[in-house]
DNA sequence: TTAAAATATTTGATATATCAATTATATTTG
DNA sequence: CAAATATAATTGATATATCAAATATTTTAA
């Protein structure tokens, strides 16, 4: 069969470059702020530009299922970034809330994440960025739609 | 700050791409052999070329941390894929031994493998194939060097 | 309008991720 | 050589991933 190795293909590139930015991105958040990963960073941002978004909604912005968001709300709400709060529209979904802790890290978080985007896209055209957006865009389509 | 969400980044877009790929890659491996991980999967396929990977090697080219690997080769051996036996030349490391169990799916796996990677990149140049190992080295290296 | 189906969230079980500390063995250095 | 240092693997603690099942509420349909 002589099948490549995972290590020589694009997916292991794609991969390690996001797992490299991930890593980049938690180290220079963790400087500034105790206790923040960047999913938990995202989940703030997300909120804090559309208050009314449901857990479900959440976890499918930043990639989690259903039970995990339940979890890392859990945990964001034990930490007392976020409060949960009934929702009389649809009682079956919950109003989440940012405290002011919360609101604290939306203060210091987005110059972070904007350096963390600036540098780890230095020297990357505009003209690369788009062919990087098509080119993943087709792969996506591609694994979706077989 | 004014600052773009997660989800209108190029992030995003990686990572969505990725997530896609691992699902379609791990529903069609599923279908075919009971309680096989596209990890574990990648795992048995390094060992079969290399047999004398050690656990941390291993680790890092399928983006684990030493203790995941431990762990997630502790399942394998409970699942019969693998076994460990001692290594004679350095009683530190362990000798990840493949089970003819293991070697069954080194059959099966292949092809599917083949097929996942051939169908999510249909469509797709070479050239443009080139260019996205390009820019994402880029992005890498940008996250790695600062 | 009530029963059935759909939706949002939670929970349980198991695997994996991550960090820090520990253990066993090898290597280096004074 | 013996002590210090380095390395490979493990373990503990906590968070997250994933699937399936359960719960609560809402919507749809007979």
């Amino acid at each position: 069969m002589n099948l490549p190795l995972p290590s020589e293909t694009i997916f292991h590139t794609i991969e390690s470059t996001i797992k490299a930015y991930r890593k980049f991105a938690q180290k220079n958040i963790s400087e500034q702020i105790e206790d923040m990963t960047i999913d938990q960073g995202m989940v703030l941002l997300f909120l804090n530009e559309h208050p009314d978004l449901s857990q479900k909604e959440i976890a499918e912005l930043v990639f989690k299922d259903n039970a995990s968001m339940t979890r890392m709300i859990d945990t964001m709400v034990q930490k007392k970034y976020l409060e949960r709060a009934l929702n009389p529209e649809d009682r079956r979904r919950h109003k989440i809330e940012i405290t002011n802790k919360g609101k604290g890290v939306l203060e210091t978080l987005p110059p972070i994440i904007h350096h963390n985007r600036n540098s780890s896209l230095k020297g990357i055209t505009k003209n690369e960025l788009k062919q990087l957006e098509i080119i993943l865009s087709k792969i996506k389509t591609n694994c979706e739609n077989i």
